[in-house]
DNA sequence: TCAAATGTTGCAAATTATTGCAAAAAATAG
DNA sequence: CTATTTTTTGCAATAATTTGCAACATTTGA
């Protein structure tokens, strides 16, 4: 076997596969590791593969979190608020949990939007305070330090003094079966009560969250009404959630 | 599994679900905790992560910047900001209002103490998030756009339910005669209400703001207790402060 | 305060890399 | 085709990295 053609193979390998090891190159090509260490050696001199420790890697694989604004999958986040922004009107008093996705839509409210927000999120509240038009209102409470919000059975009790005509959502983790699901118990409490007094509530969550699921369940998907991800609606990773009755937009 | 095919994993884990302990990703991976311990290191030391006891947070959870050359006055702050820490204890509860000192207090804090505090501002209350240690309690309401706090009757009801050891308050104008003043009667009634509630209460102020006056007035001089400014204590500028019974550290 | 959980450090075993080298294979010139 | 040079390959010794473990320190929460 010819080197030019052995290391095709391997840049083959690699590009369906994502990764490879030494070990493996080695039995099925049928020459010492040596040689395949070599090989991978010159590849990632081109710059084909990413070579680590063991193996190597497509470099598609390492694309992550590079500018982006800080923000993991922004560009889809973006899409996801256009979407729910879509469904606000002028006079609606709108639950708003925390979340990136959620602060997205915060930023690119348009101006003119007339909207009461209720929250619990300190970021989102900072960013909703931006807009000239839409009035906030913020559930104080005890703080939780890493969810940012407010939490504890006051924030419940205040929470049973709004009747929102809707409330977007943040998604930790969603499921067709499992439901909704966080890990940490409380954001969950305060995420039921936001769901039980609102109208209607609408769970953004981008596509990498789907089927995945933390430990602690919030509530089945037949307590919320809409479903917003990057994706089209029409898309058939959706199909699990269009069963259950969400509407998909 | 390779290293970084690993650390990859876990840095996706991370960002979409903002959370993960250590013992999950120990099962989920099937390596040792000694080892998902060793990568949080490393994706922290590359700036991916931020690392926490028992797991690891998504970064774009703490965009919180705080640029300290956008604060007028800055030295001056820092200097009352390390006067005022110096009264806290631990156990204490205390209320802070805002203001950029006031955020400079929460900037500064030293690590180990354990104070809960009560505030309305929300930059203060981010500030206050980064400690480790301490509480931070919010009392929601209606957000005001300029001030970014909480305003209205239901603020000053909330308020009602502590008793402060101390509350650290940001002047925005003092004068020997007129007291302290305001220009935003929402921030008025809510600092009387603080002022109220507590057994001490401390104000802030640049030696700049000496000797001014807004239209609207919080209280006089005799409702305050400790008066703190970037000036040494025994400064002729501070006499007529010091001769209704302040006292001025 | 104490007990439990988590973090730190040093260490040894296993795995993987690097280097130099000699034999094999391939390329080239005569 | 042969002799010479160049490249490639495998091997061995050595170095570096990774991993899990255990002893010890620190932090946390009751």
């Amino acid at each position: 076997m010819l080197k030019k053609e052995r290391q095709a193979l391997i840049l083959r390998e690699v590009n369906i596969h994502n990764k490879v090891l030494l070990s493996d190159l080695s039995t099925k090509l049928e020459v010492s590791e040596d040689t395949v260490r070599r090989d991978l050696q010159e590849l990632a001199d081109a710059q084909k593969i990413l070579k680590v420790r063991g193996g190597a890697l497509s470099k598609s694989y390492h694309v992550y979190s590079y500018k982006e604004r800080d923000i993991y999958a922004y560009q889809s986040k973006t899409i996801i608020a256009r979407k729910a922004i879509s469904l606000l009107r002028d006079g609606m008093l709108v639950l708003i949990s925390g979340g990136s996705t959620n602060l997205e839509i915060a930023r690119i409210l348009p101006p003119e939007l007339r909207v009461t927000f209720v929250t619990v999120s300190l970021s989102t509240a900072m960013q909703l305070l931006e807009h000239p038009k839409s009035e906030t209102i913020f559930i104080g409470g005890q703080l939780s330090k890493s969810a940012k919000i407010s939490v504890g059975g006051e924030v419940v009790a205040q929470l049973n003094h709004f009747r929102p005509d809707l409330c977007f959502m943040g998604a930790n983790a969603i499921d067709a079966e499992e439901g909704i699901t966080e890990s940490d118990w409380e954001v969950v409490v305060i995420k039921r009560a936001m769901i039980q007094q609102s109208a209607k509530t609408v769970l953004l969550s981008i596509a990498e969250k789907l089927n995945t699921r933390q430990k602690l369940r919030v509530c089945n998907l037949d307590s919320i009404h809409t479903l917003i991800t990057e994706l089209d609606p029409v898309n058939p990773a959706l199909e699990p959630y269009r069963k259950t009755g969400l509407t998909i937009i």
